[in-house]
DNA sequence: CAGTATCCTCTAAGATACTG
DNA sequence: CAGTATCTTAGAGGATACTG
C-alpha cells in the first residue's frame, strides 16, 4: 500500500478521496483490478496479461490489495501449486470508481499519455 | 507528476484508468481538485485549507495540475502578489470522477482509513 | 506454478531557510 | 503574498537469482 495520507489531523471532505486513491494507487493495481473484474485469474494467467511486471511487484501488489481486502486469495493445495485471484464483495464494488476513471482517460487521454 | 506508467508496451484495457491515475494521484491533488470544484482560491487560501502541506508541495502539486491542464493559475500583476487558481473545463470534467472516489471511501472506508 | 530473497535506483514528499 | 532554493529521507518500484 502506498503511504499513508493525512492521517493525523481533522479529516476534511477530500479525505476520502485519498483514502481511496490509496487502494488502487500502486502501479499495477488499477490494471489487476481490472482484469479480475472479468475473471477470476491465476497468478501466471495475470503474468502473461502483464508482460512488463516482475513476479515481485506481482507478487507485491496482490498481497495488498488481498490486505485491503479487495481480492481473495485462494490456494489450492496441489502440486504443481495452483492459486486463483477474484474479487471480493468489496473489490467488486470498485468496479464503477474504476470505470469511472477509465471512461475518462477514455475521453480525456487520447494521444496524451505522453 | 508521478512517474509514467505502462509508456512502452502495447496498451490493454486498463491503461486509461493508469493515465488518469496518473493526474490526479499526487498526494494533495485530489483534495487540492476537490477545494476547487467549490470555487477558486488564492494560494494563501489554499494553503489555510491543508494546514499540513509545505508550502513547496503545494506549489508543486498546482504546478503540475497546471501543467496537465486541469487547474488555470491566473496571475495578477498587483503588488503585494494575488495569483487565483480555478478548475479548467478539463478539470471540472474530473468532478464525477473524483465524486466516485470519493462516494466509495465514504461507504466503504469508514473507521478504515487507519 | 507460484512464489522468496537480495540488492539497487529513483523520486515523491518533507524540513527549513530565504525573497521579489 | 506567493513563491524559490537546498538538503534529506522513506519507500515504491525494478533487476536478478533462487526454491518448495
Amino acid at each position: 500500500m502506498p503511504r499513508i495520507r493525512h492521517q493525523n489531523f481533522e479529516c476534511n471532505a477530500g479525505c476520502p478521496v485519498e483514502g481511496t486513491l490509496n487502494l488502487i494507487d500502486g502501479k499495477w493495481k488499477g490494471v489487476i483490478l481490472y482484469h479480475l473484474f472479468e475473471k477470476t485469474l491465476r497468478f501466471n494467467e495475470l503474468r502473461r496479461r502483464f508482460p512488463d511486471i516482475t513476479q515481485r511487484m506481482l507478487t507485491k501488489q496482490l498481497r495488498e490489495l488481498e490486505k485491503n481486502e479487495l481480492i481473495i486469495r485462494k490456494v489450492y493445495p496441489v502440486i504443481p501449486p495452483k492459486v486463483e485471484y477474484s474479487l471480493s464483495e468489496r473489490g467488486r464494488s470498485l468496479e464503477p470508481v474504476i470505470m469511472a476513471l477509465k471512461n475518462w482517460g477514455d475521453t480525456y487521454l487520447v494521444d496524451k499519455l505522453e
